[in-house]
DNA sequence: ACCATAGATCAACTAGGATTGATTCAACTG
DNA sequence: CAGTTGAATCAATCCTAGTTGATCTATGGT
């Protein structure tokens, strides 16, 4: 272990635990922990990071396309892809020689969610000071 | 103008706009350009900056008080608080000697409804490869 | 078995966001 | 008015995420 990178950028958080709740069919999300939120964010708010789940958010492509797609060293899109696999953002899948990757939904919505309630905590009127 | 710091941090992309629908009496948002998205993106993942946010979601507050909520140096607090401001996500308010800073709901509604456009996208199956 | 290709990993380096402490500015107070 | 205090700004520094090019691993073809 002791990895450098992504390693470093990725702390040892666990990641998104998808709940089936027992009376709906819809999956649900375990309200994301504010760990599990910022790995998120963070995973996102890098522009060539961005890029890829956008594009990913046409479909699944792997990553021999990706580098073409956004004119990418081999190297630096290998990296970003592991930041955002191991933020719980997107998915591998080998196919021979080939490794498809695709966005995981749950992850966004966990962060919508997540979104949403700190939107609705901010209800509240003024408050005093000092 | 020519500044240096979060200056540089945030680029010059216009603020969120606010939209009054004609019918519905909720105000909704114009959707999130890539840029903004991005730019509310890096301003969430900062664990000071999620922190102050997180701390303004339970009502207004005064930088006097968010120094002492958040044990942290006035000079500090005031990067990432003008940070946080440029980005659209909080405001600030004046009160004789003192500032009051507010989230603003908009800007995390965006976002939202950003992501959920990004969830959406993502129904489609596999695809070909190279 | 050998070679070619897809992709991950690594070590060294770069760059730019974050921190720090000092300074400046503005609003009150005596 | 001078003195005080809340907060923003600045320059210098630090630190770490991101880049680069080379290397390693694995799959498949001949």
């Amino acid at each position: 272990m002791e990895g450098s990178f992504a390693d470093r950028l990725v702390p040892d958080v666990p990641v998104l635990t998808i709940v089936e709740t027992t009376a709906s069919s819809l999956p649900t999300v375990e309200p994301l922990a504010p760990d599990q939120a910022q790995l998120l964010l963070r995973a996102l708010a890098e522009p060539i990071r961005l890029q890829v789940v956008q594009t990913l958010q046409h479909g699944e492509r792997c990553v021999c396309d990706l580098t073409g797609d956004l004119d990418l060293a081999q190297s630096k899109l290998s990296f970003h892809l592991k930041v955002l696999k191991e933020a719980g953002l997107i998915r591998a899948r080998q196919e021979g020689r080939w490794i498809y990757y695709r966005l995981e939904p749950a992850a966004l919505i966990a962060l919508q969610d997540w979104l949403g309630q700190l939107a609705a905590g901010c209800r509240t009127p003024a408050a005093p000071c000092c």
